[in-house]
DNA sequence: TATGTGTTATAGCATTTATATAACAAAATA
DNA sequence: TATTTTGTTATATAAATGCTATAACACATA
């Protein structure tokens, strides 16, 4: 698991923290049953305080990517059937960027490339890795 | 022009503020030429504090989809040479979206239908108010 | 027993968010 | 000309958030 912290970025560290997970699970670079890094010992590596990975845990937790037990500590859990249950909020982070695109004059299909190029960039990424 | 502000929301007002008015832009309910109510109206109209619109008109003119003078005050100046300038943050959102639908076990057509679906939302909104 | 989990509690400090006034120069209007 | 309205800037205050520090708890493991 490679996570980096940019303590000048003006988003939040538990939210990087978040986000950094999250792209190390799609690329699979972490898979369904790995156990990750205690909140101590992540905040440790990370120069960051234990309640800030705790957050992000947390998060992660409420949103279906880790089950959290004080047995095995941080599991990932990825629900693969979660399909419809929680992409509401997908939905809505969708629409934003698409409306983004459209005041920028861009067409449907240039978004939708836009969409298969980060599509590939993340699984290029997850062979990297492989090979 | 259409805002409405949620003031339980625990997004920033003056977030919501520029979403908003970005959508207002994609969806053309307001188009390029037009202006806006002065950063003291909105407020009013909002019931929220004048440099809490004008922190949004900032943003908004700094990420191109504004321009700021004395003479017309806030006056829509959507950009449609864009679209090669500073797609970059909108790359990174997308990459973000696409990882959350991976995790979730989307499969890239599902995302893009997603996509579609979002862009023919926006799109009927347009209609709507044009009948 | 000693150590390592997640979890909770409390506290302090810096930054951000939103507000309230106030004032300025420039432009529009009466 | 005088008044109003524009964006803009400056201070100040209160509340919320982000991050840290320290400590303790119940539970599980070695």
């Amino acid at each position: 698991m490679i996570i980096e912290i940019d303590f000048n970025s003006d988003e939040a560290i538990y939210i990087q923290l978040r986000n950094q997970i999250v792209f190390d699970i799609a690329r699979e670079h972490i898979k369904d049953g790995d156990s990750l890094p205690s909140v101590r010992q992540l905040a440790m590596d990370l120069g960051v305080n234990m309640h800030t990975v705790n957050k992000a845990y947390a998060i992660l937790k409420q949103e279906g990517y880790l089950q959290l037990d004080r047995r095995h500590g941080a599991v990932v859990a990825v629900n693969y059937d979660n399909k419809n249950i929680d992409c509401q909020i997908m939905r809505e982070d969708m629409k934003m960027i698409v409306a983004e695109g459209i005041c920028k004059g861009l067409s449907l299909e240039e978004m939708q490339l836009l969409l298969s190029q980060a599509y590939k960039e993340i699984k290029d990424i997850e062979k990297l890795f492989k090979n």
